[in-house]
DNA sequence: CGAAATTTTGATCACGTTCAACTTCAGTGG
DNA sequence: CCACTGAAGTTGAACGTGATCAAAATTTCG
């Protein structure tokens, strides 16, 4: 009865994003190929360019094949916070586009090349496939879990859990979407914007990054981490993989 | 062809939660009608008591009708961090229904009756049901949202700020589902709880509340919480209602 | 009414920020 | 190719904030 998750053929050249979907509900190829029938245009975005910003209004998603970019808020005593770090398979645009105007700023930290739709466009799709209904309401639920985590980072864990826990965090999503080794990756973040992720100052990251080098859980090189000790830092950190999600059988049925 | 988002006739007994989807997509009577069905029984759970427990699987969700509770995680070191205070309307079960084993701890702070859908019954309706499954889509962005503030308030706002806007945040959330006056409301948290919210010790919540008192913003008896100077709280905190939704075109279109 | 939970208060202290200087690195144009 | 420039990383010292702990006062509830 219990079924494998994963069952996706290798052969596919499918695009992150449709990999990720694909964990959550089992989509046709009628499906795949509706959503690509409405992608309005593909970009890249340079780096280091904003895409959308506070206060701003959208009304476009858009569906990050390469690159990375932040998610964040200026607050008015010019601190800020970032909310998440937006990898490829992530949608940017997301929850702005649903709200009057843009909630939060989004910048490239590289070039990044997506998929546009707009929201409307989107929504109709979803209504006519309840299959993508579905499987974007579970991936919402999947992102609603990572900043319940988030929260549970800045309000309660320890400098030093918290940066291990990001780390760990990190490499996990890199290595869903083949951005990263088995143990170690390349970092694209500054120490300030991981400060600013976890709302401590830079120089303390700073500190903290390198208390783990001397426990010997992971050793760096230029941006390149490395998990020395993966299994040291997932005890300190209490790392527990987001990943694993579970499908009811109902949601492989078809309509 | 700007729509009135609201128009809800006020002769029916409309449920919290249904009140909140008609802000997002339009729901027949017929659709209204078939998720009351798809409710198995509705139950009432005392006060203090664990709805959910983390680590354990739920596959269940409690549409709330009455009552508070809160959705928190323990950690290791015995800290506790609440993730968010549920009030009617709001789902419990989400997102740990969706995941293998829940997340996260949800407890009764008063008695709460709530409506149970089994989840794989409500991803059955939702599929069947086009508008649910968008007002669902949009339910989650909002809820979303509402944790990226969430995150904002614990990493980078000043502990004074975190509790101004907190109030701020609770107060128009009770205002929404009728359980708070103009400018006042009943608080159905301990300080200690608030703490665990935001970030901060109780001791602490316990200075800032004063500190508003001192500045004749807030006024406290007992339980209730009164805005003074509401104009001035919402400038303190720079507080921004995240309620209005702005509904595209399509949202509205009919299957 | 008594017991338990919550609020309030104060004193101490550690942690992490802040700020500034310095070093290293990466990218660019001469 | 190297010198230059700006960004990012590193370090240290001083400071202030908010935690911690404990005790007292008050409220809530059984």
């Amino acid at each position: 009865m219990a079924v494998a998750v994963r069952l996706i053929r290798p052969a596919e050249e499918s695009s992150p994003f449709v990999l990720r979907l694909q964990q959550y509900a089992s989509l046709s190829e009628a499906d795949i190929a509706g959503l690509q029938a409405a992608v309005e245009r593909e970009l890249t975005i340079r780096k280091k360019r904003d895409v959308v910003l506070e206060g701003y209004e959208t009304r476009k998603l858009h569906i990050v094949k390469s690159g990375f970019a932040t998610r964040y808020k200026l607050l008015a005593n010019g601190k800020r916070q970032v909310l998440s770090i937006i990898l490829p398979g992530d949608i940017i645009g997301m929850p702005s586009a649903f709200f009057r105007s843009s909630l939060y700023s989004v910048a490239t930290l590289s070039d990044v090349t997506a998929q546009m739709i707009p929201l409307i466009k989107f929504l109709d799709l979803c209504r006519r496939t309840p299959s993508l209904a579905i499987a974007m309401l579970w991936y919402t639920e999947h992102e609603l879990a990572a900043y319940a985590d988030h929260i549970v980072d800045v309000g309660r864990r320890p400098p030093l859990e918290r940066v291990a826990h990001f780390l760990l965090e990190l490499h996990s999503r890199l290595l869903a979407v083949g951005c990263a080794a088995e143990s170690s990756f390349e970092m694209p973040l500054s120490q300030e914007i991981i400060g600013d992720l976890l709302g401590l100052s830079a120089p303390h990251v700073n500190r903290m990054l390198h208390q783990l080098k001397e426990e010997n859980l992971i050793s760096m090189d230029h941006r390149r981490v490395t998990f020395a000790d993966p299994e040291g830092l997932r005890l300190l950190a209490r790392f527990e993989p987001l990943s694993p999600t579970s499908l009811p059988a109902g949601a492989r049925r078809s309509a």
